[in-house]
This record gives structure tokens, C-alpha cells and sequence, in this order.
DNA sequence: CAGACTTTGGAAAACGCTTTCCGGGAGGTT
DNA sequence: AACCTCCCGGAAAGCGTTTTCCAAAGTCTG
């Protein structure tokens, strides 16, 4: 294992001058010298310890990324967004999946605090409990009062800064748009109910609804994935237009409709929510809420990142978008 | 920040001691003085540096792993296989990814190195350049000198140990069942002709077809994505079957016949290959070649951490699964 | 009960960097 | 020519762990 020190005797130099040349330093050193070090660190193959130089500087060049689920794409875009701005900036990123168990995401900040990883992502939705949301902000708090910087990318619990994404306007908006249509019994698959960005769909939909003065949604819960909207899909009857919480879950409930022999959308309307880029391309393509995952990656890692500490809750807004799997009544 | 030496010292033992307690050692503690450290460490909330301990013990607990794209879904599954078992070894996960950039590939694992990384995974086909692949070998060599394990998923030209999708065969394979259902003229939507597993599979495809004594496809080249299966399905004419050589790229054929009032599979039948999930619910289901491809990503992971070195390559081949994108002719 | 092990705790030397001081020489100003 | 600055190179003190020795105290044997 070359060393900076194999490197600076070679070059016949100090260490200092040694760790000047090859590892940004605001001092400057002479090019005579410069030169000498930069070819003896070739030759020798040096490459720097990264966990030297993290000790000494007491500062890492790492972020931590914490989603439940990376096979999901509503998380890969997230990530990906959010993975693009630490490349610009030259930080790696470690990843942790919680596979959607809060106690793992609480472990995940513990780790990422030990690793003294410069900044952690908290990406997903929170879990309505109010136990396990303590003990999560209680690590987060250990971690940021030394130093450690804390963004989240879904609802602003955490006392941290948060990109929050309005998945009540965007299901009213949805429910208003639908209405619209002509549509006046309305199903919800509503994922489980304790996680709070599904929650919040299904309220902000009702709740337009009841606005309106339509009828209340038929509101069935399963898991918050394909398999979920398939399962919930299969008790669906008598509504002519279904909001499924989330794209994946509706492409579940596209299926399931499928397979009992009711065409979508002439017999039964059908929308999602996220917008999922590799669903796009689904017959009948999906009506849905877009939401900006990349950007909203991207701006929560700039949260983070950003000189000064809390400004708190950046809201996005998605932008209801209707395509073939809904169609006007009448 | 709290310093193992302010346990020590809270608790009135040594530094070793508090050391042997809190981080896993060999020698033993007294029951008594190891609850007294343990209580210590709980009331100042002590964390580990991860960092100095890396440093000191000369090994860390990360393993890296460089992708393409985690965005498409090939990737997020086989990365997703490999955190499995990361997560099972209590190993954390730094990923890369080089948006299909082999200079980027190269320069990850130089920075991997330099986080002095247990073991490094590439993931994605090799490229067909000499001299980038003489490039990146002499940099895992680099990094293999000092202890480095080096593991890929994609084809076998590192000289570390690989997992290896058997394309052309599963190819091949898909072309005699699509030449068992009627078909005799082909096109082949094949991706960059840089990147060797595409280029395998068209040569697998091919090459069955002429050992049935069949026209050699019609073979159209374009990128790797969606937009790329889009465009090249836009030049298709006069063949009854294409086979786009992944998923995703048949995807954008799919919506490009639809585009041009093409039905599918009435008019011409669609096959791709890798079967991601994600896409399973298709309509039409797309007729495919199965790649099992989290276990591809846990499996290279193993080979990587596996105690002796070298066990070569691992051949993964595919199954032809035939859903109703392609039909019998005649 | 002496001698030989085995445990268990502590002191201190690494691990490979960064960075603060110091000092010496070059250049500029009176 | 004397004085002040500035610039650049090096010595050495950390950064927070792990781990190797030592030494002291048990625990066995015969």
C-alpha cells in the first residue's frame, strides 16, 4: 500500500508539501516541486486513504440516501435526481433500502451518522406513528448536532428540511378533473394506512369530492405496490372511475381489470398518481399526477447541502394529466 | 463529538477496554466493566467514527458498486440483488453511476480505491474498445494489488470474476421458438454497436436463424433505451417479427407500431429480452428471454466476497418465455 | 503449595492523512 | 542598506480508533 509518505520520500520532499500537491490545499507550492511530487504519486501508483483523510479533516465526502425501495421507480427517479447534484458537486452516495420497515430507516441514520457522512437523504413516505417518528427525529438530532446536515423528500415531520411534495392538491385536483368528466362514484385504492403520502391522496380526493357534493369513495386498503393494486383492484364494483394512490398500484388494478374482463376505460376509468416515466408507454396509457421526482431529489440534496440550515419546507405541486385510462361519461 | 476516549473516561477504564466492549473484538470483557462502558456510551450517545476505524483496523465495511443507470430497471434489480446481501453482511453500499460513460467507470473505481472499498462491482456490459478495457483493467488491477475484490456482472474480459448472462444463447434460443411459431423474416433492433451484450445477442439471434437455413435480419442499430427501440421500430417494414434486444427497448417499438397504426401482434410480432418486471404487465405481454437478474447481482456480490479469489465465471443463461406480443403465423 | 497457564485490564504505538506553526529567502519600500 | 512583507517548505501535533505487548490476578495441575 503506497503512502504519502512513500510518495514524499521519493519525491524527496516533506509530507506537507506532499499533501499540498496532491490533495487541494489553499496553500501553493512551487512548480519545480509540484511537478516532482505529481510523477512520484504516478509512478508509485499512489492513491489517496480516503479514511485518513477524512479523520484528519474531520469532514467526509460522502451523503447517505435512505429509500425504501430502489426497484421502485418512484425511488430510483428520486435518487437519481438527487444522485446527479452529488456527482457535480464530487460527493459519493451511499445507499441504504429500508424495504419499507421504519426501524431500518431509524438503524440507517445511525450508520450513516457513524460513517460521518456529510449529509442524509431521507427519501419516502413518513409513517403515521408517533413512536417511531420520535425515535427517528431523536437520531436525526444526535447526528445534526454534530455537524451532520438532514434533508427529507416527503412530509415535513422531521424538523428537518423537507421537500414536500402536495399530494392532497394534487389528488383534489385529480378528483375535480375526473369530476369533470362526468364521473360521480369514485373507488380509491388506498395503499396501507399507515403511511401518510397515501393517506393524504386518498383524504385530498375525498375531500374534493365531498366538496363537490359527490358521494364518498369507495376506499380499499392493501400494499402500496403492484401486487396491492392488483389485490384491491379485484374488489372494485359498481364505480365507474377508480384513483389508484400511486402509477405502480394502478398498473396492479390495470391488470387485475384485465383479467376479470372489464375494459378500461370503457367500462371503468382508471388514474394513478407520480407519473412514472417507464410506465408511460402502458395501454391504455395511464391518466395521473405528474410529479418532478428527479428535480424533487435534486432539490432536497440542495437543501441539504446549502451553507445555511433550515429553510425549512419546499411544497411541489404535481399537474394532473389525463391520457386514454379516463375517459368522459356520457 | 463524542470520542470513544470520553466513554472510557466516563466509565474510569481504558481506552482498550471501552475500545474491546463497543466494537466487537475477540478478548473478553468483565461483565462488570463492560455494562459500565455500555451505560456510558448510551448516556453520552456515543457513535463510532467510522473513519478511524477504518483507518486503524486497514479495512473498511463498504463495498461499491458502479452502474449505468439506476433508472432503468435492469440495473435498480441487479443492484438491488447485491444490497441484499450487502445488507445480510452488515455491509453499507456507495454506488456510481456512469450514465453509460465507460470514462466514468473508470474514474469510480478509482475513487472506490481510494475509499479503500472492500469489493467493487461493475455492473453493465463491457464495452468493444480495446483500449478504454485496457484502461479500466490496469486500474482494478491497481486496485486488486492492495486487497482490493473485484466481481462484474456483463461479460467476461476483466480477468475478475464475472457473472455472465449467457446472451447469445438465450438469444438463439428465442430465435428458434419465434422461428417454431412461423416466422422467417427478421428485424433486430439492436442498440449501440459499441456494447458487447447487445452485440452478443443480435450475433446469437442471427446466428440461429441462419443455422435454420433463414434470411439473415434486417439488423437496425440506435441507442440503448426506450427513445432508441422507439426510432429504430420507426425504419421496421416487411418482416413479421422484430426482436428488440432488451425490454426496454421494446417498449419504444411497441409504442412506435402503435404510433404508426401497426398492431401487434396481428400485424408483427414483438419479442425482447431480460423480462423486467416492472414491464410484465404490458399489453400486449411481451414475449421475452428471463434473466434472473437480482440474483445475478446478489451471486456477482458473492463471488466478490467470497474468501478465495478467482472462481472465474459464472454463466446465468436465460428462459424463452413467449406471452402474447408474438403469434403463431399461418 | 509451587509452578504453569489462562484471563483480563491498561499503556502506548501504530494507521495515513491535514494543518498549524516556524523559519528562511525573495522582493519591495523607505 | 535596513526593515517589512510575502511566499513557500518542513517539522510535528493532532484526528479517533485498533491492537500489540505487558503485567497482574486468577485458575489449574500434580
Amino acid at each position: 500500500m503506497v503512502t504519502l509518505e512513500d510518495v514524499a520520500r521519493h519525491a524527496g520532499v516533506s509530507l506537507a508539501t506532499a499533501s499540498r500537491v496532491l490533495n487541494g490545499s489553499t496553500r501553493q507550492v512551487g512548480a519545480s516541486l509540484r511537478v516532482k511530487v505529481e510523477l512520484a504519486a504516478a509512478q508509485l501508483g499512489y492513491r489517496t486513504n480516503v479514511a485518513a483523510q477524512t479523520l484528519a479533516r474531520g469532514a467526509s465526502n460522502v451523503i447517505g440516501l435512505v429509500v425504501h425501495d430502489l426497484t421502485d421507480p418512484y425511488f430510483a427517479a428520486i435518487a437519481d435526481g438527487a444522485m446527479r447534484v452529488a456527482e457535480n458537486q464530487g460527493l459519493m452516495v451511499m445507499i441504504g433500502t429500508t424495504h419499507r420497515d421504519p426501524q431500518r430507516e431509524i438503524a440507517y441514520v445511525s450508520t450513516l451518522n457513524a460513517q460521518r457522512v456529510r449529509a442524509v437523504l431521507l427519501v419516502g413516505s413518513r409513517v403515521a406513528d408517533e413512536q417511531l417518528t420520535r425515535r427517528l427525529r431523536e437520531e436525526l438530532d444526535r447526528y445534526r448536532e454534530t455537524g451532520g446536515r438532514v434533508a427529507c423528500v416527503g412530509q415535513d415531520l422531521l424538523g428537518v428540511d423537507t421537500v414536500v411534495p402536495d399530494n392532497r392538491l394534487g389528488a383534489a385536483t385529480l378528483a375535480r378533473a375526473l369530476a369533470g368528466l362526468g364521473h360521480r362514484s369514485f373507488a380509491v385504492l388506498a395503499g396501507p394506512d399507515r403511511l401518510i403520502a397515501p393517506m393524504d391522496r386518498v383524504a385530498g380526493f375525498a375531500g374534493a369530492l365531498e366538496e363537490l357534493g359527490l358521494p364518498a369513495p369507495l376506499v380499499l386498503h392493501s400494499s402500496f405496490d403492484r401486487e396491492g393494486g392488483y389485490a384491491a383492484a379485484t374488489q372494485v364494483s359498481g364505480v365507474t372511475c377508480v384513483f389508484a394512490v400511486t402509477d405502480v398500484m394502478a398498473v396492479g388494478a390495470l391488470a387485475a381489470f384485465r383479467d376479470r374482463g372489464i375494459r378500461v376505460p370503457e367500462d371503468v376509468s382508471v388514474a394513478g398518481f407520480d407519473d412514472i416515466s417507464t410506465l408511460r408507454d402502458l395501454v391504455p396509457s395511464l391518466s395521473t399526477v405528474r410529479l418532478p421526482l428527479a428535480e424533487m431529489g435534486a432539490r432536497a440534496l440542495e437543501m441539504a447541502l446549502a451553507p445555511d440550515e433550515g429553510t425549512g419546507a419546499q411544497v411541489v405541486t404535481g399537474e394532473v394529466i389525463l391520457r386514454e385510462s379516463t375517459r368522459a361519461l356520457g
